[in-house]
DNA sequence: GCGCACTACGTACGCTGTACGTAACTAGGA
DNA sequence: TCCTAGTTACGTACAGCGTACGTAGTGCGC
C-alpha cells in the first residue's frame, strides 16, 4: 500500500509514475492547470478537491492518486506559476536584473491575485521554486557579500513585492464594480472611517486624508518601495 | 428585522448595545479574548464559531448576534491584539520609535503567531488600528515630508515586520518538538531538499547551504531589514 | 500467466459556516 | 400601566468541505 503512504511525504519525492498499474490520465501539470484556472476565475477558496476533479473530468476522490492532500495541491499551483518566471542570462547589474525579477513577480501576482495569500516560506522547495531562487542568486553573482546577505535580499525584495502586490489587489477590489452585497460593504466600511476621522479623534490621519485627494500613484509606490530596499544593500 | 441586516455592515458602525431587549450576555472584549485565547493555543484553523462559542459557554447561533459573520469575528481578533500596542509619548527621534514600534509589532506577532497569516489591509480600520496608525504618525511628525510618504513609511515597515516575523515563525516551527507526522514531513522536506542541492543543478544554492552552517540569527537579519528600510527613507 | 501495485471512484463521517424558526425577555411609547 | 417592537438565545437543518476506507478494474514486472 504505497499509494497510501502512512508516513507524510513531499509530493516532489513522489515520482509522478512508477510504471506499475494503468497509466495515469492526468499529470501533475493538468492538475495544476485546473487549480490555476479555478482559483484565477473565482478565487482560491473556489479551490476544492471536489471542484478541481469535477474541472478535470473525474471522481473526487481519483484526485487523491495524485494529490495526497489538499496543501500538496496548493504546492502544486505554487510550483506552476514559479514556472511562469522568465529567466535570463545575468547582465552584470545585479541591481538592474533583481528589479527585472522584481515587476516579473509583481506581474505574476496580478496575473494570479491569489498568490500573495498563499505565499509562505513553506512553499520555497518546489522544482520551480528552486529554479527561481538559483536564478536570482546568478543575477546576484557580482552582488559582494557571503550568500546569507543575498538570500536575505531575495526574501526582502520578495517581501516587498508581496507587501505592494497585496495593497495593490486590495485598493484594485475597493475600485472594481463588484456584487452589490460586497459594494455596500466596502461603502459602509469606507463610510465608517469618515465618520472616524471626521470625529476628530485622529487629527493626522484627517490630514493625511485631506492632504491629497488624487489616485494613488500604486506603480510609484512600489517603484520606491524596491529602490530603497535595494538601495539598503547597496 | 435590524438584528439580521440585509445590508452587510462594518461591524464597528454597529452599536455594541441598543437599549433594547435583554442585557447582552458578553461583550466584544469578551468574544474577542476568546477567539485569541483559543487561536494562541491551538492555532487560527482552530476558532471556529461553534469553538468560541464553547468557549465562552453559549449556543452557536447565539454568537452571531454578536458577530454577523465569522469575518467580523477575525476583526475583532485584530483589533483586540492591535490594542495591545503599548502608544507612548514621541521622543521627536522618528527614526528611534519607528523601531521601538517595529520591535513591539513584532513581539506582538510572536505572542499571537496567528498574526500574520491574518494581516491583510482590509483589517486595518478597526478602532484600535486606527489608535495605532495615528500613534506611528505621531511619531513621524519630526519626519520631514508629505502624509503620503509617512504612510508608505509605516506600510513598509509594517511589511517588514510581517515578512520577518513569518519567516521566523516558519523556522521556529521548524526546530520546535512537533508532533510525530509533523515532524516526519519536515524531515521529508529537507531530505528531499539536500538530495536537490546535491544533484548538482542548483551549484548557487549548494554553495549558499554550504557557506556556514552556523545557526541563522534571526534577530540580526530583522535589525538588518529595518534599518535598510528606514535608511531608505532618511 | 500470475500476482501485485496501481488507478478509479462511490459511500460515508465529522467538521465547517450559517439560514431560519421559535421562545423568552425588556425598554420605550401610549 | 400595559402593549409591542426589537433583541437575545438557541435548536434544527443544509450545503459544502477534506478525506478515510472499501471495492473494482487494469496492466507491468517477474
Amino acid at each position: 500500500m504505497a499509494g497510501r503512504a502512512a508516513v507524510p511525504e513531499v509530493i516532489w519525492s513522489r515520482p509522478e509514475r512508477t510504471g506499475r498499474g494503468p497509466r495515469p490520465a492526468y499529470s501533475r501539470a493538468d492538475i495544476a492547470a485546473a487549480a490555476v484556472k479555478i482559483a484565477d476565475a473565482e478565487g482560491l477558496d473556489a479551490v476544492s478537491m471536489r471542484r478541481v476533479a469535477g474541472e478535470l473530468g473525474c471522481g473526487t476522490m481519483s484526485l487523491y492518486n495524485y494529490v495526497p492532500r489538499k496543501e500538496d495541491l496548493y504546492e502544486l499551483m505554487m510550483d506552476a506559476v514559479s514556472g511562469e518566471h522568465e529567466l535570463w542570462e545575468p547582465s552584470g547589474d545585479w541591481r538592474a536584473d533583481m528589479i527585472r525579477v522584481a515587476h516579473q513577480t509583481r506581474e505574476l501576482m496580478h496575473r494570479h491575485t491569489w498568490l500573495p495569500r498563499l505565499m509562505s516560506p513553506v512553499y520555497g522547495f518546489s522544482p520551480n521554486a528552486l529554479r527561481y531562487l538559483e536564478h536570482c542568486l546568478a543575477c546576484l553573482d557580482p552582488f559582494e557579500g557571503p550568500y546569507g546577505t543575498k538570500m536575505e535580499l531575495v526574501a526582502m525584495v520578495n517581501g516587498v513585492v508581496t507587501t505592494c502586490v497585496g495593497n495593490e489587489i486590495a485598493t484594485a477590489e475597493r475600485t472594481r464594480s463588484l456584487p452589490w452585497s460586497e459594494e455596500q460593504e466596502n461603502a459602509a466600511r469606507i463610510a465608517y472611517l469618515g465618520r472616524q476621522v471626521a470625529s476628530g479623534a485622529y487629527p493626522r490621519l484627517a490630514a493625511s486624508f485631506a492632504e491629497d485627494a488624487g489616485p494613488i500613484d500604486l506603480e510609484g509606490v512600489f517603484e520606491r518601495a524596491l529602490t530603497r530596499v535595494l538601495d539598503g544593500f547597496a
